[in-house]
RNA sequence: GGGGUCGUAGUUCAGUUGGUUAGAAUGCCGGCCUGUCACGCCGGAGGUCGCGAGUUCGAGUCUCGUCGGCCCCGCCA
């Protein structure tokens, strides 16, 4: 029997015709007399009928039939009786009364219904991830997905990029995360490593006058996973020649907008807004800010400056500092038991504690305000624009534990107080990184973004005496608070990547040994160039409306990084290690 | 490396202060049923309480360890 239409076309316009079907049992209801069997598949659900006036022989076939089972069916559509229609259907209007009954396979009984809205342990789901993707959610998800990757496909091509494959089995790069390593058997005691990104091919492509490259591509990173992390991954890469931030930017906010548009329908307002990283730092403590919402930052260091409560004045003496949130107008909703969480929040990100002041109509109320002399207290409510009403937290400390703690406490609040509009889209580019940070476990600067992002022009003459001020000409692209997308305009200049690398300590065997064919491929007419990289799962993720990166992932990785289906990693034969000349040291 | 949380029929869960034979719903199996659509009715089967020690007259329940799922810190150029 060849299938003539999908279980979800079906209607009223089909009475009357010959069809067949092919699916999966999603119900059987048998009454005995009359059989009654919702075909599923992709598109939908039709009800089709056995009933032994039609023939005798389906409708006795049809009692053996369970769920899940895979048949094919040939029938009549024929109209609902009135009052028998089934508004939750597409094709409700009507139904196929069979004739013909093939099981084309019978199934076990599954360990979970697929279909049915009961939350299934997802440890369960893993394992049997194929029953899992019957789901309409993991479905949607994935169609999703692939209309993103297609939409990006279509705009990038007439933008005149290519898309070029780079190899997966590549050298292992120092810096960045950890690689996952792949040992080679016809050199032993070597590895390949997989790319943590396409990022140096890239580069050595625009050397090579490709001009425009993109790839939606795996990259790997060795680390720890989170909800939107997973050590594989995929990115939407991209690299340009004679570009600088203006049309790259402009390019990229195409290719989102677009894929928006096309694939939910959302027009989103271009350009975006466009936020320096010291600023979004003062403003959120983070270099990806969730605009949706307001509770910025505010610094009260000059004002508290010499009070006498300890834990600011210490932490201003010894170069830190004090921010603080007005969290206007909670005084009512933000209950003690609150504070105390959003104190556990703070603590999480390395604070000590978190300083409250609650402004009453007839004055303040807080543990600290005793330490404060009333002018103070004064001055430093002027400065929140504090009124009664309002709950003001504070956190001091070095700056990157009041930015981590007092942006963490932002989030918390957010959603504690329900101030984000999940209807909202909030993009908005990141721009000026520094360049370099300062590593103390090594005791050199390390590059923020990596070795070959250009720095700024006007910053060049900082680079021997002040290297943490100078900025980057990298740029993140951040979507509701996530990172969505980073990049930078690369050094093409021999001479500026030379000094680079004296920054960072890293001298010129060393570069050579580590990314010799890049500064080779450099030499030989580099244009100007820069590119960006996109996180296609956070960015399906996200427009999916998901709460987990594995639910737009079809075969993901559980947090220990295995696989529950396929039980990787596994062990391998002894064989497999003598030929590849390796040998366990377990300690 | 660290913190938190969960683990009991196939599945989702309940299980009191440590006390008789561990329950419910759903699924599954059998029977009945010609208008259901999460069909209905009757009956039945189904348990290494994640695993291992320990405390106790007695452990699903308490203690320790261990394995696994999830969330977080560190990590993620």
């Amino acid at each position: 029997m060849q299938r003539t239409h999908t279980c979800g076309e079906l209607t009223e316009k089909n009475i009357g015709e010959v069809v067949t079907l092919c699916g999966w049992v999603y119900t059987r209801r048998d009454h005995g007399g009359l059989i009654f069997v919702d075909l599923w598949d992709k598109t939908g659900l039709t009800q089709v009928v056995l009933n032994p006036q039609i023939d005798k022989l389906a409708h006795q076939e049809a009692q053996s039939l369970r769920g899940n089972f895979v048949i094919a069916v040939q029938g009549k559509v024929r109209a609902r009786p009135e009052d028998m229609v089934n508004l939750k259907l597409k094709t409700g209007a009507i139904e196929v009364y069979i004739d013909e009954l093939e099981i084309l396979n019978p199934s076990s009984t599954p360990p979970f219904s697929c279909w049915e809205n009961q939350e299934v342990g997802e440890a369960l789901r893993l394992k049997h991830r194929y029953l899992d993707l019957r789901s309409s959610e993991l479905q949607r998800n994935l169609e999703l997905r692939y209309k993103i990757t297609r939409t990006v496909r279509d705009v990038l091509h007439q933008k005149g990029f290519i898309e070029i494959e780079t190899p997966i089995l590549t050298k292992s790069t120092p810096e960045g995360a950890r690689d996952y390593l792949v040992p080679s058997r016809l050199n032993p005691k070597k590895f390949y490593a997989l790319p943590q990104s396409p990022q140096l091919f890239k580069q050595t492509l625009m050397v090579s006058g490709m001009d425009r490259y993109f790839q939606i591509t795996k990259c790997f990173r060795d680390e720890d996973l989170r909800q939107d992390r997973q050590p594989e991954f995929t990115q939407i890469d991209m690299e340009m020649s004679f570009v600088d931030e203006d049309q790259l930017f402009s390019l990229a906010e195409e290719m989102i907008a677009t894929t928006y548009k096309e694939t939910l329908g959302i027009e989103v307002e271009t350009p975006f807004p466009v936020l320096k990283y010291k600023d979004s730092m003062n403003r959120f403590g983070t270099d990806k800010p969730d605009l949706r919402f307001g509770l910025e930052i505010v610094d009260v260091g000059e004002v508290v400056r010499g009070a006498g409560f300890k834990v600011f004045t210490q932490a201003l003496d010894a170069g830190g500092q004090v921010k603080a949130i007005n969290v206007k107008g909670s005084a009512e909703s933000l209950s003690r038991k609150a504070l105390d969480d959003l104190t556990e929040v703070a603590k999480t990100y390395g604070a000590k504690g978190m300083a409250w002041i609650k402004i009453q109509e007839n004055g303040l109320q807080s543990p600290i305000i005793k330490f404060f002399d009333k002018e103070m207290l004064d001055r430093l409510i002027e400065t929140v624009n504090g009124e009664p009403g309002d709950i003001i937290v504070f956190s001091a400390d070095t700056p990157a534990i009041v930015a981590d703690s007092l942006a963490n406490v932002r989030l918390a609040l957010a959603r504690l107080l329900k101030l984000i509009d999940e209807k909202k889209i909030k993009l908005a580019w990141v721009t000026e990184f520094p360049l370099v940070e300062y590593d103390a476990e090594e005791k050199r600067y390390v590059a923020m973004h990596h070795p070959f992002t250009s720095p700024m022009e006007e910053d060049l003459d900082k680079l021997q005496s002040t290297p943490s001020e100078v900025r980057a000409r990298a740029y993140d692209l951040v979507l509701n608070g996530n990172e969505i997308g980073g990049g930078s305009i690369r050094i093409h200049s021999k001479e500026i990547q030379e000094r680079m690398f004296k920054m960072l300590g890293i001298d010129k065997e060393e570069a050579e040994l580590k990314f010799g064919f890049l500064l080779d491929a450099l030499q030989y007419g580099a244009p100007p160039h820069g590119g960006i990289a996109f996180g296609l799962d956070r960015i399906v993720m996200i427009l999916a409306g998901a709460s987990s990166i594995r639910d737009v992932i079809a075969f993901p990785k559980t947090q220990k990084a295995t696989c529950l289906m396929t039980q990787a990693p596994s062990e391998i034969d002894p064989k497999q290690m003598n030929e590849l000349k390796l040998k366990y040291d377990l300690r």
